[in-house]
DNA sequence: CCTTATACCTACAGTGACTATAGCTTACAG
DNA sequence: CTGTAAGCTATAGTCACTGTAGGTATAAGG
Protein backbone atom coordinates (compact mmCIF):
# COMPACT_ATOMS: atom_id res chain seq x y z
CA UNK A 1 0.00 0.00 0.00
CA UNK A 2 1.30 3.31 -1.01
CA UNK A 3 0.98 6.97 0.43
CA UNK A 4 0.09 9.78 -1.39
CA UNK A 5 3.77 10.92 -0.61
CA UNK A 6 5.26 7.42 -2.32
CA UNK A 7 3.21 8.28 -5.45
CA UNK A 8 4.15 12.02 -5.84
CA UNK A 9 7.85 11.52 -5.29
CA UNK A 10 7.41 8.32 -7.80
CA UNK A 11 5.64 10.17 -10.29
CA UNK A 12 7.02 13.54 -9.77
CA UNK A 13 3.38 15.33 -9.32
CA UNK A 14 2.72 17.46 -6.05
CA UNK A 15 0.91 15.87 -3.55
CA UNK A 16 -1.89 18.91 -3.96
CA UNK A 17 -2.46 18.07 -7.82
CA UNK A 18 -2.67 14.57 -7.09
CA UNK A 19 -5.90 14.93 -4.34
CA UNK A 20 -6.99 17.27 -7.07
CA UNK A 21 -6.89 14.74 -9.50
CA UNK A 22 -9.42 12.98 -7.52
CA UNK A 23 -11.14 15.65 -6.98
CA UNK A 24 -11.95 16.47 -9.95
CA UNK A 25 -12.48 12.93 -10.77
CA UNK A 26 -9.79 11.69 -12.99
CA UNK A 27 -8.30 9.84 -10.28
CA UNK A 28 -10.77 7.54 -8.67
CA UNK A 29 -11.30 7.84 -4.82
CA UNK A 30 -8.54 6.07 -2.94
CA UNK A 31 -9.00 3.61 0.04
CA UNK A 32 -8.60 5.01 2.87
CA UNK A 33 -6.32 4.01 6.36
CA UNK A 34 -8.56 4.13 9.48
CA UNK A 35 -7.09 7.55 10.27
CA UNK A 36 -8.03 8.53 7.04
CA UNK A 37 -5.00 8.92 4.76
CA UNK A 38 -5.06 7.42 1.20
CA UNK A 39 -3.43 4.47 0.69
CA UNK A 40 -2.61 3.46 -3.14
CA UNK A 41 -1.75 0.28 -5.07
CA UNK A 42 0.31 -0.56 -8.22
CA UNK A 43 -2.45 0.34 -10.60
CA UNK A 44 -3.02 4.08 -9.30
CA UNK A 45 0.44 4.65 -9.96
CA UNK A 46 0.17 3.85 -13.07
CA UNK A 47 -2.56 5.83 -14.26
CA UNK A 48 -0.97 8.94 -12.40
CA UNK A 49 2.19 8.40 -14.50
CA UNK A 50 -0.12 8.01 -17.69
CA UNK A 51 -1.93 11.50 -16.67
CA UNK A 52 1.55 13.41 -15.92
CA UNK A 53 3.21 12.13 -19.37
CA UNK A 54 0.23 13.15 -21.09
CA UNK A 55 -0.18 16.79 -19.85
CA UNK A 56 3.57 17.08 -20.26
CA UNK A 57 2.70 16.11 -24.00
CA UNK A 58 0.53 18.77 -23.59
CA UNK A 59 -3.12 17.14 -23.58
CA UNK A 60 -5.61 19.30 -21.70
CA UNK A 61 -7.26 16.97 -18.72
CA UNK A 62 -10.64 16.67 -20.72
CA UNK A 63 -8.16 14.89 -23.60
CA UNK A 64 -6.60 12.81 -20.99
CA UNK A 65 -10.00 11.96 -19.75
CA UNK A 66 -11.06 10.30 -22.92
CA UNK A 67 -7.56 8.75 -23.20
CA UNK A 68 -8.47 7.13 -19.86
CA UNK A 69 -11.46 5.63 -20.83
CA UNK A 70 -9.95 4.33 -24.14
CA UNK A 71 -7.45 2.72 -21.76
CA UNK A 72 -10.09 1.43 -19.81
CA UNK A 73 -12.03 -0.27 -22.35
CA UNK A 74 -9.30 -2.00 -24.92
CA UNK A 75 -12.12 -3.51 -27.12
CA UNK A 76 -12.73 -0.32 -29.12
CA UNK A 77 -10.86 0.61 -32.59
CA UNK A 78 -7.41 3.02 -31.34
CA UNK A 79 -9.20 5.66 -34.24
CA UNK A 80 -10.39 7.80 -31.48
CA UNK A 81 -7.25 7.75 -29.37
CA UNK A 82 -5.07 8.26 -32.92
CA UNK A 83 -7.42 11.45 -33.68
CA UNK A 84 -7.22 12.61 -30.22
CA UNK A 85 -3.37 12.66 -30.46
CA UNK A 86 -3.90 14.32 -33.76
CA UNK A 87 -5.69 17.08 -32.71
CA UNK A 88 -3.06 17.75 -30.24
CA UNK A 89 -0.24 17.68 -32.76
CA UNK A 90 -2.13 19.96 -34.85
CA UNK A 91 -2.70 22.35 -31.80
CA UNK A 92 1.11 22.20 -31.14
CA UNK A 93 2.08 22.63 -34.96
CA UNK A 94 -0.25 26.02 -34.44
CA UNK A 95 1.39 27.23 -31.59
CA UNK A 96 5.11 26.95 -33.05
CA UNK A 97 3.48 29.05 -35.63
CA UNK A 98 2.27 31.46 -33.49
CA UNK A 99 5.84 31.49 -31.51
CA UNK A 100 7.99 32.20 -34.64
CA UNK A 101 5.73 34.95 -35.56
CA UNK A 102 6.30 36.42 -32.45
CA UNK A 103 10.08 35.67 -32.53
CA UNK A 104 10.48 37.55 -35.47
CA UNK A 105 8.96 40.64 -34.54
CA UNK A 106 10.60 40.77 -31.39
CA UNK A 107 14.14 39.82 -32.57
CA UNK A 108 13.23 43.06 -34.97
CA UNK A 109 12.32 44.51 -32.27
CA UNK A 110 15.36 44.64 -30.20
CA UNK A 111 17.75 44.56 -33.03
CA UNK A 112 16.57 47.88 -33.61
CA UNK A 113 17.14 49.30 -30.52
CA UNK A 114 20.30 51.50 -30.10
CA UNK A 115 19.81 51.89 -26.20
CA UNK A 116 19.03 55.68 -26.92
CA UNK A 117 16.69 57.63 -24.75
CA UNK A 118 13.10 56.34 -24.16
CA UNK A 119 11.21 59.00 -26.48
CA UNK A 120 13.50 57.36 -30.14
CA UNK A 121 13.45 53.77 -28.09
CA UNK A 122 12.80 51.25 -31.06
CA UNK A 123 10.91 48.94 -28.18
CA UNK A 124 8.22 51.40 -27.44
CA UNK A 125 7.97 52.78 -30.80
CA UNK A 126 7.03 49.43 -31.98
CA UNK A 127 4.95 48.47 -29.36
CA UNK A 128 3.13 51.89 -29.40
CA UNK A 129 2.78 51.71 -33.72
CA UNK A 130 1.18 48.69 -34.06
CA UNK A 131 0.58 49.14 -37.93
CA UNK A 132 4.49 48.97 -38.10
CA UNK A 133 4.00 45.36 -37.18
CA UNK A 134 2.76 42.99 -40.03
CA UNK A 135 3.86 39.64 -39.19
CA UNK A 136 1.97 39.06 -35.81
CA UNK A 137 -1.35 40.55 -36.96
CA UNK A 138 -0.96 38.03 -40.01
CA UNK A 139 -0.40 35.42 -37.65
CA UNK A 140 -2.90 35.98 -34.67
CA UNK A 141 -5.54 37.91 -36.11
CA UNK B 1 -15.61 62.09 -25.94
CA UNK B 2 -15.26 57.82 -26.65
CA UNK B 3 -17.23 55.25 -25.47
CA UNK B 4 -15.85 51.91 -24.06
CA UNK B 5 -17.70 50.70 -27.06
CA UNK B 6 -15.68 52.57 -29.47
CA UNK B 7 -12.50 51.64 -27.26
CA UNK B 8 -13.42 48.09 -27.76
CA UNK B 9 -14.23 48.24 -31.37
CA UNK B 10 -11.05 50.34 -32.07
CA UNK B 11 -8.91 47.83 -30.51
CA UNK B 12 -10.31 44.74 -30.61
CA UNK B 13 -10.36 44.36 -27.11
CA UNK B 14 -13.54 43.53 -25.26
CA UNK B 15 -15.60 45.97 -23.39
CA UNK B 16 -14.76 43.99 -20.02
CA UNK B 17 -11.39 43.17 -20.31
CA UNK B 18 -11.41 47.29 -21.05
CA UNK B 19 -12.71 47.53 -17.56
CA UNK B 20 -10.53 44.84 -16.25
CA UNK B 21 -8.09 46.49 -17.11
CA UNK B 22 -8.87 49.94 -14.80
CA UNK B 23 -9.73 47.13 -12.16
CA UNK B 24 -6.52 46.39 -11.70
CA UNK B 25 -4.72 49.77 -12.79
CA UNK B 26 -3.00 49.25 -16.15
CA UNK B 27 -5.59 51.62 -17.63
CA UNK B 28 -6.25 55.08 -15.81
CA UNK B 29 -9.74 55.41 -14.11
CA UNK B 30 -11.63 56.78 -17.05
CA UNK B 31 -14.03 60.24 -16.48
CA UNK B 32 -17.68 59.24 -16.23
CA UNK B 33 -20.75 61.27 -17.83
CA UNK B 34 -23.25 61.89 -15.38
CA UNK B 35 -24.80 59.09 -15.79
CA UNK B 36 -21.78 56.75 -14.62
CA UNK B 37 -20.64 55.86 -17.97
CA UNK B 38 -17.22 55.95 -19.04
CA UNK B 39 -15.45 58.43 -21.38
CA UNK B 40 -11.97 58.59 -22.72
CA UNK B 41 -10.19 60.81 -25.00
CA UNK B 42 -7.80 59.99 -27.68
CA UNK B 43 -4.79 59.22 -25.27
CA UNK B 44 -6.62 56.06 -23.69
CA UNK B 45 -7.10 54.76 -26.89
CA UNK B 46 -3.07 54.59 -27.23
CA UNK B 47 -2.52 53.13 -24.10
CA UNK B 48 -4.94 50.25 -25.21
CA UNK B 49 -3.72 49.80 -28.20
CA UNK B 50 -0.07 49.55 -27.10
CA UNK B 51 -0.95 47.16 -23.96
CA UNK B 52 -2.95 45.25 -26.80
CA UNK B 53 -0.61 45.33 -29.05
CA UNK B 54 2.15 44.17 -26.18
CA UNK B 55 -0.16 41.49 -25.11
CA UNK B 56 -0.42 40.18 -28.62
CA UNK B 57 3.50 39.87 -28.42
CA UNK B 58 2.69 37.64 -25.38
CA UNK B 59 4.27 40.13 -23.18
CA UNK B 60 2.84 39.83 -19.13
CA UNK B 61 0.53 42.30 -17.91
CA UNK B 62 3.21 43.11 -15.29
CA UNK B 63 6.00 43.72 -18.17
CA UNK B 64 3.50 45.39 -19.52
CA UNK B 65 2.97 47.73 -16.88
CA UNK B 66 6.79 48.28 -16.20
CA UNK B 67 7.01 49.44 -20.28
CA UNK B 68 4.19 51.90 -20.04
CA UNK B 69 5.96 53.14 -17.20
CA UNK B 70 9.05 53.30 -18.95
CA UNK B 71 6.90 55.10 -21.77
CA UNK B 72 5.41 57.61 -19.39
CA UNK B 73 8.98 59.06 -18.29
CA UNK B 74 10.06 59.66 -21.36
CA UNK B 75 13.72 60.80 -20.09
CA UNK B 76 15.31 57.64 -18.89
CA UNK B 77 17.55 55.05 -20.84
CA UNK B 78 15.75 52.82 -22.90
CA UNK B 79 18.02 49.84 -21.54
CA UNK B 80 15.42 49.07 -19.34
CA UNK B 81 12.71 48.37 -22.26
CA UNK B 82 15.07 46.80 -24.38
CA UNK B 83 15.72 44.07 -21.30
CA UNK B 84 12.55 43.69 -20.94
CA UNK B 85 11.96 43.12 -24.97
CA UNK B 86 14.79 40.57 -24.96
CA UNK B 87 14.05 38.69 -21.73
CA UNK B 88 10.67 38.03 -23.37
CA UNK B 89 12.08 37.06 -26.87
CA UNK B 90 14.30 34.48 -24.20
CA UNK B 91 11.04 33.18 -23.07
CA UNK B 92 9.59 32.60 -26.53
CA UNK B 93 12.79 30.68 -27.85
CA UNK B 94 12.60 28.78 -25.16
CA UNK B 95 8.67 27.91 -25.42
CA UNK B 96 9.34 27.16 -29.39
CA UNK B 97 12.18 24.57 -28.14
CA UNK B 98 9.71 22.69 -25.92
CA UNK B 99 6.90 22.78 -27.93
CA UNK B 100 9.29 21.56 -30.69
CA UNK B 101 10.29 18.46 -28.60
CA UNK B 102 6.84 17.65 -28.04
CA UNK B 103 5.49 18.02 -31.41
CA UNK B 104 8.57 15.57 -32.93
CA UNK B 105 6.81 12.55 -29.44
CA UNK B 106 3.46 13.38 -30.97
CA UNK B 107 4.19 12.93 -34.21
CA UNK B 108 6.16 9.85 -33.49
CA UNK B 109 3.47 8.81 -31.55
CA UNK B 110 0.79 9.19 -34.36
CA UNK B 111 2.98 7.91 -37.07
CA UNK B 112 3.12 4.86 -35.26
CA UNK B 113 -0.35 3.88 -34.80
CA UNK B 114 -1.84 1.64 -37.13
CA UNK B 115 -5.96 1.81 -36.42
CA UNK B 116 -5.75 -1.20 -34.89
CA UNK B 117 -7.55 -2.09 -31.29
CA UNK B 118 -7.00 -0.04 -28.48
CA UNK B 119 -5.40 -2.76 -26.67
CA UNK B 120 -2.51 -3.00 -29.05
CA UNK B 121 -2.55 1.47 -29.78
CA UNK B 122 0.92 2.94 -30.21
CA UNK B 123 -0.84 6.26 -28.67
CA UNK B 124 -2.32 4.80 -25.47
CA UNK B 125 0.67 2.95 -25.30
CA UNK B 126 3.35 5.48 -25.50
CA UNK B 127 1.25 7.64 -23.00
CA UNK B 128 1.52 4.38 -20.97
CA UNK B 129 5.18 4.40 -21.07
CA UNK B 130 7.30 7.48 -20.01
CA UNK B 131 10.27 5.65 -20.57
CA UNK B 132 10.21 5.51 -24.15
CA UNK B 133 10.26 8.91 -24.51
CA UNK B 134 13.23 10.56 -24.70
CA UNK B 135 13.13 14.07 -25.89
CA UNK B 136 10.31 15.47 -23.93
CA UNK B 137 12.14 14.37 -20.49
CA UNK B 138 15.07 16.23 -21.38
CA UNK B 139 13.07 19.47 -22.57
CA UNK B 140 10.78 19.68 -19.92
CA UNK B 141 12.35 17.86 -16.88
C1' DC C 1 4.48 3.07 26.17
C1' DC C 2 5.63 7.78 24.94
C1' DT C 3 7.45 11.33 22.31
C1' DT C 4 8.52 13.66 18.29
C1' DA C 5 9.17 14.51 13.51
C1' DT C 6 7.25 14.00 9.36
C1' DA C 7 3.58 13.22 6.56
C1' DC C 8 -1.04 13.65 5.97
C1' DC C 9 -5.85 15.76 6.24
C1' DT C 10 -9.67 19.43 4.85
C1' DA C 11 -11.11 23.70 3.30
C1' DC C 12 -10.34 27.58 1.10
C1' DA C 13 -7.90 31.41 -1.36
C1' DG C 14 -4.87 32.75 -5.05
C1' DT C 15 -2.58 32.58 -9.80
C1' DG C 16 -3.02 34.99 -14.91
C1' DA C 17 -5.70 37.03 -18.03
C1' DC C 18 -9.49 37.22 -19.04
C1' DT C 19 -14.77 35.77 -20.07
C1' DA C 20 -19.58 35.22 -18.92
C1' DT C 21 -23.75 36.06 -16.50
C1' DA C 22 -27.61 38.38 -14.06
C1' DG C 23 -30.02 42.17 -13.23
C1' DC C 24 -30.18 46.67 -13.55
C1' DT C 25 -29.55 51.81 -15.68
C1' DT C 26 -28.27 55.31 -19.27
C1' DA C 27 -27.98 57.45 -23.73
C1' DC C 28 -29.56 58.52 -27.83
C1' DA C 29 -32.34 58.11 -32.28
C1' DG C 30 -36.74 58.45 -34.14
C1' DC D 1 -41.65 59.98 -25.20
C1' DT D 2 -40.43 55.48 -26.06
C1' DG D 3 -37.69 51.72 -27.40
C1' DT D 4 -33.42 49.60 -27.63
C1' DA D 5 -28.65 49.33 -27.77
C1' DA D 6 -25.13 50.02 -24.96
C1' DG D 7 -23.55 50.76 -20.55
C1' DC D 8 -23.17 49.71 -15.40
C1' DT D 9 -21.77 46.66 -11.04
C1' DA D 10 -20.95 42.51 -8.82
C1' DT D 11 -19.93 38.04 -8.95
C1' DA D 12 -18.66 33.50 -10.66
C1' DG D 13 -16.27 30.66 -13.94
C1' DT D 14 -12.21 29.22 -16.88
C1' DC D 15 -7.63 26.01 -16.68
C1' DA D 16 -4.57 23.47 -14.11
C1' DC D 17 -2.83 23.79 -10.58
C1' DT D 18 -0.32 25.98 -6.10
C1' DG D 19 -0.21 27.72 -1.50
C1' DT D 20 -1.81 28.38 3.16
C1' DA D 21 -3.79 27.69 7.78
C1' DG D 22 -4.84 24.90 11.16
C1' DG D 23 -5.44 20.53 12.62
C1' DT D 24 -4.54 14.97 12.78
C1' DA D 25 -2.10 10.33 11.78
C1' DT D 26 1.69 7.46 11.40
C1' DA D 27 6.17 5.50 12.11
C1' DA D 28 10.59 5.45 14.19
C1' DG D 29 13.45 6.04 18.15
C1' DG D 30 14.05 6.08 23.12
Amino acid sequence: MLSIGTLSRRTGTKVQTIRYYEEIGLMNEARRTAGGQRRYVEKDLHRLAFIRHSRQLGFSLDSIRELLDLSDNPSQSCAEADSIARRQLRQVEQRIKRLQALKKELKRMVADCQGDSVVECKVLEVLRDHSACLTVRRQLG
